[in-house]
DNA sequence: AGCATTAATTATCTTTTGTTAATCTTTTAA
DNA sequence: TTAAAAGATTAACAAAAGATAATTAATGCT
């Protein structure tokens, strides 16, 4: 694993002190899972935090249809877990599923949260999720306010290069907010503009 | 002020020692505001934490032709500020503005930071206003992603009935995402249901 | 390799939204 | 109180999205 990108990524690690690092890597784990594999079920109350070594995940809410809707996807060197367990003590509304063969170290949500309660001096650290959460929320937010479904699209794929390719399109639709009907057309609209 | 309701809204109250309360409400100073007061500049860096005894503000941005998008409404007994100079130290993206006879308690945000920083007991104060912002922020999200514009007015009207009859309509159109013609059709068509 | 499944696209049609402009209605301010 | 301004509604049209179904493409599996 690369560590000066992993320090660049969450450059709240270089304020630990090598005791507090120990500490929490001690209760970590490697999980590894293959395309496919569900590792946290819509409901649950207990789960993890998880880094992804590398793979690709994606969070999704099955609604009274049975529809599955995908709300988020995280690749390599990014960080997710269940908001509900995690913040609000609550069961997921979500479940956890690997796209790719996946690499991920987890450590689970309740020990973290002892750690993190325990060590005031890891305040920091949560507080660091939580405001990147704020702001990844605030800008999607903005998104949905400000653009339409095609500069959303736009936006996206400018955003998220490294996933166009990996994840079906119907993925990206949910999160935009659109159907895949809807997308697919989008997508061939802004194919024919560039003629 | 009516001390029930305020401890029913925030809870961390009651963990507050009396020291703490007091070096906190040394800080706060009142303002009073006209319909129509802006009290704080899109752009500014210097802002406040606002709660709100009485009246009604709106926060919105304006684009680049100009028109003003509101994004956020708050009435009486609600707390706000700006994210960007509270959490990112990043100049607002917004302009808050009074719509009603306001009552402003107020206390500057980097006054608050320091007193937030300087007590550890306090910790759970911002835990607590981070943790309420996310929950909004995913209820918004899944709003966007999950409902029509329609169900989106309807899950507003019953969420917010209070604010139905003090704002203009296109206040609220914007928070939905959609343009005031549009809303005022959602209206329209909503009516003739019921008919 | 070949079959079955899943995803993506296309087509058709209906519904909804955006845009612009005109007309009412309400609010504001002189 | 009345004129001006701002907000809401309506109209008319174009553009986009939803829904459903059919077709094509891609993927997975044995």
């Amino acid at each position: 694993m690369d560590f000066e990108k992993l320090i660049q990524e969450f450059p709240f690690i270089q304020e630990l002190s090598s005791t507090d690092m120990f500490g929490f890597l001690e209760h970590t784990r490697e999980v590894k899972l293959s395309a496919g594999d569900v590792f946290l079920e819509q409901g649950s109350r207990k789960g993890s935090i998880y880094f992804i070594k590398s793979g690709l995940v994606r969070s999704f809410y099955t609604d009274d249809k049975g529809e599955e809707i995908t709300n988020r996807l995280r690749c390599e060197n990014e960080v997710l877990s269940s908001y509900e367990i995690d913040l609000f003590n609550e069961p997921s509304r979500f479940t956890f599923q690997a796209l790719e063969p996946t690499e991920l170290i987890s450590i689970d949500s309740a020990v973290m949260r002892k750690l993190l309660d325990d060590n005031p001096r890891l305040e920091q650290v949560r507080r660091y999720f939580m405001k990147k959460t704020i702001s990844e929320c605030l800008s999607a937010i903005d998104d949905f306010i400000l653009l339409s479904p095609e500069k959303r699209y736009l936006k996206f794929i400018t955003e998220y290069p490294q996933l166009i390719n990996r994840v079906p399109m119907k993925y990206i639709a949910n999160m935009l907010g659109i159907t895949p009907v809807s997308l697919s057309r989008i997508r061939k609209r802004i194919a024919s503009k560039k003629h």
